[in-house]
DNA sequence: CTTGACCTTCCAGTGACTGGAAGGGCGATC
DNA sequence: GATCGCCCTTCCAGTCACTGGAAGGTCAAG
């Protein structure tokens, strides 16, 4: 199976692929005579965990981590949660981190006419001169 | 004021300074004698405003606009409150973005024993083996 | 006169890709 | 067997918003 149809059937595009393999998250790929990589069925699992895990916001070296537990078959479960439990931790920090931001937002956009007239509490609450 | 003094006063490190002068976001400064960039104060508000506006998720090229409304005082807040709403459009997609990853996240540590059993519903939900 | 804290420029690296150029291969058609 | 279009290869550059570090110049205090 080459690149592209690997691409095709795990989700994970041909240009990532290649870059997977050159920062070393995936094995070299096997080469045909012409040199062109070569896949089977289970380099397509491999790659479907990754994307699933990426799409899960895990850092690639993350999903390094779980991709070693994940063929290490005498790993301990605890591993493989303490990592989720720390993502999921920064993916909370992430949101109340936004929610904040939201909050602060849609206060201005809601005191703003947002008319053709210069006067704006958006610009005046990102500057010193009211609010703060 | 040597750059170092804007830093502190305006909350955005001297290197970072240098950056937006280079990329253009500000203004290049004046010098002395010696070559040091010259600051006033400002120079401090205008690095406040942009402080702010990058805080509440803006990104540089979105500051960059409202600087320009922000000096314009002719503009309509229509064109200010447009740039906001859409960015609060944005925050508000990666909010949803991220609480759906969080759900799905807990859903799979909570199943998940963690202990030094290699038995893990982490990695089986990654995987094709189980669930999907 | 030396010390230490500041300033300058320039180059490189971060994370995780993505785009594009230049060149070679493959299967089908004419 | 030549051509066509699509696929593959490598390599380089760009994204975004900084951040770190090296090498060297400046300034004020002791």
């Amino acid at each position: 199976m080459n690149i592209g149809q690997v691409a095709k059937r795990s989700g994970v595009p041909a240009k990532t692929i290649r870059y997977y393999e050159e920062i070393g998250l995936i094995p070299p790929a096997g080469r045909t005579a012409a040199g062109y990589r070569d896949y089977g069925s289970t380099d397509v699992e491999t790659l479907r965990f990754i994307q699933r895990a990426r799409s899960l916001g895990f850092s690639v070296k993350d999903v390094g981590d779980l991709l070693a537990l994940w063929c290490d078959r005498e790993r301990a479960s605890a591993d493989v949660r303490a990592i989720a439990q720390g993502h999921v931790r920064a993916v909370e920090a992430k949101i109340a981190e936004l929610e904040e931001m939201r909050r602060t937002l849609t206060a201005l956009v809601e005191r703003c006419s947002g008319d053709d007239r210069p006067d704006c509490p958006i610009l005046e609450g990102l500057s010193d001169t009211c609010c703060h």
